[in-house]
DNA sequence: AGCACGATTAACT
DNA sequence: GTTAATCGTGCTC
């Protein structure tokens, strides 16, 4: 059975809370009859106007506006003149935190990712944050979706638990001109062995284990 | 109104 | 390892 969609209750914790424990879990995009669905194996946490590395640092913008919001909600931006970006907003209502997704081990539609991404297969196909995007078809349409609507086109839903041992912290990418701290803070998340790459992908099949924090 | 740049990717040396 | 592609956004003038 297909796990159920994770409600608000999960996104609404502090955001590295939530960039850790997404690591794991099943992003899925379509409807009950036709998913596009795969493991999220490398996430990012961006928290606050604090956080000089974030979007939210210059205030709220009508670019950002999705993260200003309540938490469970897509927050999906353009950059570099042709890529968008999903990230998932946490915290609380007002509270401007998200989760940028950065890659996943494709499980269900694989096919139809292929044909999104210009026929590209192997570990390219979902292996970056706009690669994934592509893959999914997830774009400006999709900014601000709540993923915890009954019958929204994307949501999260129960994958396979990720162990301490498996998890590798880095610094996050991409944020050449941003200062230190917020430059080199371990804040970006991934499953040991996978993406970049994907080689050795987490198991297909049924989850063995529950998630963590099993949303309710 | 103009401009510099970006939470990237793919192609190339 | 280096770099072009490509344009919406936010900031400066």
């Amino acid at each position: 059975m297909n796990g159920a969609r994770f409600n608000r209750s999960f996104f609404d914790r502090p955001v590295l809370t939530v960039a850790r424990e997404l690591l794991g879990t099943r992003l899925v995009r379509g409807e009950s009859g036709h998913r596009l669905a795969g493991r999220i194996v490398e996430t990012e946490a961006y928290d606050g106007t604090g956080d000089l590395g974030c979007h939210a640092r210059a205030g709220r913008t009508a670019r950002n506006a999705s993260m200003w919001g309540p938490p469970g909600h897509a927050y999906v931006y353009f950059t570099y003149g042709m890529h968008w970006l999903l990230n998932l907003v946490t915290g609380p209502d007002a509270y401007p935190a998200a989760v940028l997704l950065r890659a996943m081990v494709p499980e269900e539609g694989e096919g139809e990712m292929v044909a999104r991404r210009g026929g590209r297969v192997g570990p390219a196909l979902t292996d970056g944050p706009a690669k994934l995007c592509q893959a999914l078809g997830i774009g400006s349409d999709q900014d601000g979706l709540d993923l915890c609507a009954p019958g929204a086109p994307l949501w999260i839903e129960a994958g396979t638990a990720v162990p301490d041992a498996q998890v590798v912290t880095g610094s996050r990418v991409g944020l050449n001109s941003v200062p230190e701290p917020w430059k080199s803070i371990p804040w970006r998340f991934r499953v040991r062995g996978l993406a970049p790459g994907l080689r050795g992908a987490i198991a297909h099949g049924p989850a063995e284990a529950p998630p963590p924090q099993p949303p309710r």
